[in-house]
DNA sequence: GATGAATGAGGGTTCATTCAT
DNA sequence: TATGAATGAACCCTCATTCAT
């Protein structure tokens, strides 16, 4: 979860072991209770260590929070771009990204920090700052490649869709949050959703 | 904006009066800070009034909290499902119906109703339940009910919007928080991003 | 003990009491236990009020100590003023002068207000500039003219005592730090030291 | 600095050695920020050890505190007590003392512990009880010889002095307040003060 | 009804002290 | 011996809630 180097020494393996468990614990925390409302002390209890011990890790509460987040999307833009690189048909990426996204967004840790990001972003501008331009820029940019290269082969018919590549991924963010606030009302099959999206786009399946 | 029976005497005009003003204090201080954050005291002296008076009229913050959102949130229902009722054809109705909601979605208020909903629904499975039961059960109803009939004239094509309305609505959300978030980065034509989404469900508008 | 205009409602006077609760606990607590140890609980506790009370009065711990010792020192000012410009000879100056410092130091609370100014001065350099500016350059100045007229009439003999006034009050600084400090070792007679300061000064019953 | 008998091993050279490097930076972060607010972790620092290191010298922080104090006074005493026994002519004596008063003022650091034992006594009685014994006790005896023998001699003319020895030493503690507390406002020229206190003692360079 | 001073529980943060390495 | 990561008690400050006016 950490992305610097590795460490070697025994006391580098534990200790960057510790700030991943901090780092778990205040998802999990701060996910439920939202940033103002987490507890450090419940944060320390989960992560099985002291209260002090969070300060050795991180300046204050608001760094620990910024830290939490730039750590669990990171690895993510990676993987992403690769994928955008590959000159595969569009039918096919379409379909590895909606499984991709699918897992992501079931995954529970990764659906949470969306709804962080989503119900902290105004108070917390830097946040908003870097998800745009460490994360959506380059997602969008690398959909954008992808779309417009669709769009020439006939992949897909509309240009909206070169224009607002928002349209391509709005169901996974609905999915997010639905899964997140209403699993119990009314529980929401992720992966038939996003595939009745991809035919919708790629106007197959249709009708009969 | 408050659903009660219309008051009849002077004093009941003028604590209705103050009821609303709080409630939007609220709506302002909630949508930007958050349940936690917000203070009862920023509210009371943007409602411009003392704090004590604050408990003449919600028992305490949580209830002030579901007061607001089931105040903002009971008026759109109605609206919506007379909408629902009239029996114009579907490209018309949709139209209509993003015109809505760009309208509302950029009506600031009611976007941050939605982040609110987003960001406290965990803490809160009362407003979470609430909000399902009210609001999104009846949207779904409705829209369902348009969609079946869409298809069955064959206004769209595609199975899959009638499974799943939230498709339908997914790029509403999406330009909601997108428009929350990121105006300041990367600001949104809300207008043109739902006609694309109508052109694509439609098939109309396409290639060339 | 408060320098602003007499309060008249009766709110105004319960606060304005309220204030000068706390700013005499405040001074009992600082000045035994330093600023840094001091605690707001006990201070608040000493004062009668609730914690959080303080608050109401004072921005933080910080303001208050600087509150307090504004307060202490300002009243003095005005009165040894006064008593410099009186014209009388300066023996019995003198012997007034002792005699107002004998009781104002033995007075514990001023005496500990100037240890506690001598001992935060350094980490408090806002502190020490208020009390040089506001006290010691005016007393200083007062007795600079006073010392000269009693220097041109031969009622003192020596220049030294004009160009160092601090030879004039030097032992009231220590009679105060003495009995601070060592009231239980060696109690020291304040009267008589000053009593013998100003023979010594004014060169009278010398000897035998 | 360390008054112990001296080390003879390599280890015990280096352990004396650490020690006085922990009391001196001891001194420097106490005389300047006081005993509760000094950090340890600023002591080690500038002592150049680990935090630990300084529990494997000093039981803990008040211990360390009480040592410091020690240290610094415990090697005053022998060299003025020395001093008094000399017998030489009052007025060459008092010069002397003067000039080692006003070196020893100036010198930051002794200046400093006097600070402190003003500013932390009342919390620590058994600091200001040391110090009484060990230093003013002796200081006074030996200056209650010199001033008696001086008084005899007819060196001086006032018995309020031989009555009052700490009339003698006032200036001296005024000296070390102000160039404390002062010196950006009002530099202190001590060796001059001191001058004129002796001047004026000694009945000596009066008038014009 | 309306006010806002007063309360005090609660939480973020610091730091003396400990102890495994 | 020496280290410094870890601990957790303690303290400043905030703010929801109460209540006398």
């Amino acid at each position: 979860m950490s992305e610097s180097a590795k460490p070697r020494t025994a006391r580098e393996i534990r200790s960057a072991a510790r700030r991943d468990a901090i780092i778990d614990a205040a998802l999990e925390e701060f996910s439920f209770q939202g940033f103002a409302a987490a507890r450090l002390d419940d944060i320390a209890k989960r992560a099985g260590v002291a209260k002090g011990t969070i300060y050795l890790y991180f300046a204050d509460k608001e760094t620990l929070f910024k830290e939490l987040v730039r750590a669990m999307l990171t690895p993510l833009i990676g993987q992403f771009e690769a994928l955008a690189k590959t000159d595969i048909p569009f039918p096919l990426l379409a379909e590895r990204l909606a499984d991709v996204a699918a897992r992501e967004v079931a995954g529970s840790r990764r659906r949470d920090i969306i709804r962080l990001i989503i119900a902290e972003g105004p108070r917390f501008p830097e946040i908003a700052d870097f998800y745009y331009r460490e994360i959506l820029s380059r997602v969008f940019a690398a959909l954008q490649t992808i779309l417009t290269r669709a769009f020439e082969r006939g992949e897909i018919r509309h240009r909206g869709l070169v224009d607002f590549p928002q349209l391509l991924v709005a169901p996974v963010l609905i999915a997010a949050t639905w899964s997140s606030l209403f699993e119990k009302q009314a529980p929401l099959d992720i992966q038939a959703l996003l595939k009745a999206h991809i035919d919708i786009l790629l106007d197959r399946g249709s009708a009969s």
